[in-house]
This record gives structure tokens, C-alpha cells and sequence, in this order.
DNA sequence: GTCTATCAAATTGCGTGCGATTTAATCGTA
DNA sequence: TACGATTAAATCGCACGCAATTTGATAGAC
């Protein structure tokens, strides 16, 4: 019997579901770093690799310039980066650390195991969803 | 040994990444019906249960009037929808399809099936990551 | 060397998300 | 039955996301 697409039946929903309310359950402990969720993506990439430019940056987190630069300059307003084109290539944008933004970094070492003990998911099953999630993710990346 | 967090050893950020790159893929699907994503979420809604309140839709989807109010607009715009205030209780909206509406809901039949076919992703891991997502999504509400 | 194609960011316009506040209606209780 | 509390939407301000276009710089073909 064929039917109008039903809420409960996708696996989409639960993923956009999910995503927005564990985004929540970050703020509270971001708002004391002043970032917010996406500005905490791009300034991990930034704790591993203290300089990358602005595509570099897009390819990890899949968000292009439209997004990135604004949020970028956000994130220079407060002097976490720098922005500098590249010398010999005026195209590129290289985005770095200030000592104000490596500083950041140690600040938020704690962040992912309070947000963990906030959620209590089973550790387990957390690992497991994490590398369903990669998988998936791999798939999406192919098309 | 502690160091800043790493994009790679989160489990949020693949729950975020995934669902943006899922919603992409719906786009193609969804733009010769003239809905985005969050507003084909509501008409699922409103596929199963033809008349619904503005906070009914919000409870089932995570999101609250202010969000709401101008999607629904939108959709009233469209004449998927109409909006009317309860007679005897004037703060509720009621939220309900139009024939238009409704007959959208058949031109989506397939949508899903479409959507399987373009990730390729194994039906078992499907079926087991929603409901993993769903059990997470249930810890979430209690917070 | 010039001219076109390509490339990296930036810009623009629109649609969410969401915290905070406001508005309007109803409820509860003295 | 007043009147403060509560409730449901709406409004406002700000920060994403993303498609489409623009800007400016470099690379390649001739």
C-alpha cells in the first residue's frame, strides 16, 4: 500500500533531529569560549593544524566561502586567526592561530567528555554510531 | 596525555556533517515540488494527520514558532496549507492541508525510495543507524 | 606576450534555527 | 469578578548554509 513519505519511516529526520540537539547541549559550554558550533569546528582544525587556508578548511568541514568567510571574520573580530593571502599566490587565503586562539585550545580540552557525561549515551554505542556515521558520510562524499 | 579536542575523535561533528550532505541530496528531489527540506518535513506531518497545531508540528520536529511561523507562512503562500485560529481558544493555530496539499503528498510517493537509491547505503546499516540515532534522540529529550 | 580558461574567495539573496522579547488570549485564585 | 500568571504565536536580531554570481589572480594555449 503506497503512501505519502511518513516521518517516523526516514532515517534522514533522525539524523537532523539529532544533530540540532546535541548542538544545543554544546552552547552551554561554548558560550563561556564566545563560539559558536561551527566556529568550534574550524578552530579545532585550527588546534591540529595551526595554518590552513580557506578551501582546506571547506573540504574538512564541507561548507564553502559563502559560509566560511563571514564566519571567519568572526572569528578574526576576536582575534582567535589571522587571515593573510598567500604570498606568490593572491588567491589563497591562509587562515592561522594567534597566540589568543592557540590559547582557546586548552581551555576547551574538556569540552568533549562534559558534553559526553551530559548526553550518557553508552560509550559503545556512541563508538559504533560514530563509525556508521563516517561510513555514511564516505558514501555522501562519492556522489 | 590531553590536547584541544580533534574533529576526528567527535561524535557530534559526523552527526552534523552527515545530515547537512543528506539534505543535499533531497534538494534535487524536493525542488520540482517547490519545498525545502524543513518544509517537506512539515508536510509529512500534515500527510499523516491532516490538521495540526503550530506547537503539535514543533514538538514532532524540534523546532519552535519562531522558526515555524515564517516556514508556515511560506507554505500558506504556496496554498499547501492554511491557517486558522482555534474558535474558543484564539492563541492556538491550526495548522491544515489544502487539496493542494494533499495531492502534493502523492507526487512524493517515491521520494524516499529515490533518495535509498542515490546514497547506497546497505539497508541493514540503514535500519540499525536510525534507530541507534533514534534511541540517542531519546536521551536527548530528557535533558 | 596576449587572451581565454580556471581557480580561490568574496558577495548577494533567501531560508532556516534559535535566544530573547512581545503580544494577545485564557486560566486561576482570591 | 478583577487581576496577575500562564500559555501559544509572533516578532526581532543574529549566525549560519547554500545556490548563484562576481571579483581578482594565475595558468595554459597559441
Amino acid at each position: 500500500m503506497p503512501h505519502p513519505p511518513r516521518l517516523d519511516e526516514q532515517v534522514c529526520f533522525p539524523l537532523y533531529a539529532a544533530s540540532r540537539l546535541v548542538i544545543r547541549l554544546y552552547q552551554p559550554l561554548l558560550e563561556p569560549l564566545g563560539l559558536t558550533y561551527p566556529q568550534y569546528l574550524v578552530m579545532m582544525l585550527l588546534w591540529e593544524d595551526a595554518s590552513l587556508t580557506v578551501s582546506q578548511i571547506g573540504q574538512r568541514i564541507y561548507l564553502d566561502s559563502s559560509t566560511l568567510t563571514p564566519l571567519l571574520k568572526k572569528l578574526e573580530d576576536k582575534a582567535l586567526i589571522v587571515r593573510k593571502r598567500r604570498p606568490g599566490d593572491e588567491r589563497v587565503v591562509e587562515v592561522s592561530l594567534t597566540k589568543t586562539g592557540k590559547a582557546l585550545g586548552l581551555e576547551a580540552i574538556h569540552i568533549p567528555e562534559r558534553l559526553f557525561a551530559r548526553i550518557g549515551f553508552p560509550p559503545k554505542e556512541a563508538l559504533q554510531l560514530r563509525s556508521s556515521l563516517k561510513r555514511l558520510i564516505a558514501r555522501l562524499e562519492m556522489t
